[in-house]
DNA sequence: CACTGCCGTTCGTCAAGGCGAACGACTCGA
DNA sequence: TCGAGTCGTTCGCCTTGACGAACGGCAGTG
């Protein structure tokens, strides 16, 4: 009831956020203007840090760059992790048989679909890069796998985790028969 | 790049998240008024879905209501759904000896932290209900467990899914020891 | 029954956001 | 070299969001 309570500066952040998603699509202020049918002059101000947009204008604005309104309002920082099986930060209950251990805190605004694999071993399944700013998230549950980024995969054994960028080469080679992991990809 | 692009109204979203959270909380519209430092009559005409609220004007109300800014422009209606291991949509790799598959796609702004559970049998775990909007998302790794809604729970077996509401009273019963499950709570 | 206190809405005023036009700076061809 | 086109910024005008005051409606109370 407390996180995301950080950020007292969202003028600032909108601003940052608008020029560089706008940059991303290498669309020009004045193009971004028109497609959203706002003046340019409007997102002028609104990337220099001046003003303080209606929410029509912002929605508008996030129809055209095609990003989610949460988006130009709460930024993101991707980062590596592993944790391995029993260490992190736990939760005891207040029976002794539940332990709970936080793996991952979600970032503000990123989305995160769940899979469930199951792979054999013998060839490693390499994925191609994702879009930018992907974030998967592997724990594994049955067997032993090379998981990570591919110029430096990590040997996982049941209750491992690790976290790293998915729009980096990654591997997922299975070392046992029916290896078996929950995959959770976050695309902010 | 297309998701996320079926809202059109934003106005009316706002208005009603601006409603359904100051009742959360059971303040008053004048109270929240002015915890946030805006006029009454600014707050009653957005709950009549009237008008065009700067961000500024948005933010504070995010802050006096405790709820993160994306909670009042983008809405989520959750539901159940239970997936044995080896059903669901799966996604075949060219490699016949990898099997991924998708347990849950995630709806638009929410948040997913990601936990590892490891229980003992004996003694259930029933959580005393979160927030409301709160889905909670179970893969068992290993092991059995009773998992879900107290008054319905399922038994789960290795690769085994499922997603429950996790506003409404719910359970977590390890029936064999050293039971470990992926746990990914959802709270939008 | 007044009277007090708070609720949520409506009305008039004022400052601020959004707009269009004009501006200087730059690139690209004729 | 000059003109056309686009870039992003700056400058008044005007619409509109936000404000404060006053309003009617409902308890709770002396």
């Amino acid at each position: 009831m407390s996180e995301s309570r950080e950020n007292g500066a969202p003028l600032a952040v909108i601003a940052a956020s608008l020029q560089r998603e706008r940059r991303r699509t290498g669309l020009s202020l004045a193009e971004v203007a028109r497609r959203a049918g706002i003046a340019k002059s409007t997102l002028s101000q609104l990337e220099a840090g001046t003003g303080n947009p209606s929410v029509e204008t912002l929605w508008a604005l996030s129809v055209a760059l095609d990003v989610p309104f949460a988006q130009l309002v709460e930024p993101t920082r991707p980062k590596v992790q592993l944790i391995r099986a029993g260490e992190g930060p736990t939760f005891q209950a207040e029976r002794a048989d539940y332990v709970a251990t936080m793996l991952s805190a979600c970032p503000p605004n990123a989305r995160r679909d769940v899979f469930q694999i199951v792979a054999q071993p013998g060839k490693p399944r390499e994925s191609d890069p994702h879009m930018p700013g992907v974030v998967e998230h592997v724990v594994l549950s049955r067997g032993r796998a090379l998981v990570g980024l591919l110029e430096e995969p990590v040997e996982l054994g049941p209750g491992d985790y690790i976290s790293y960028p998915g729009d980096l080469p990654h591997v997922f080679e299975a070392l046992e028969p029916d290896t078996a992991a929950v995959l959770v990809s976050e695309h902010i």
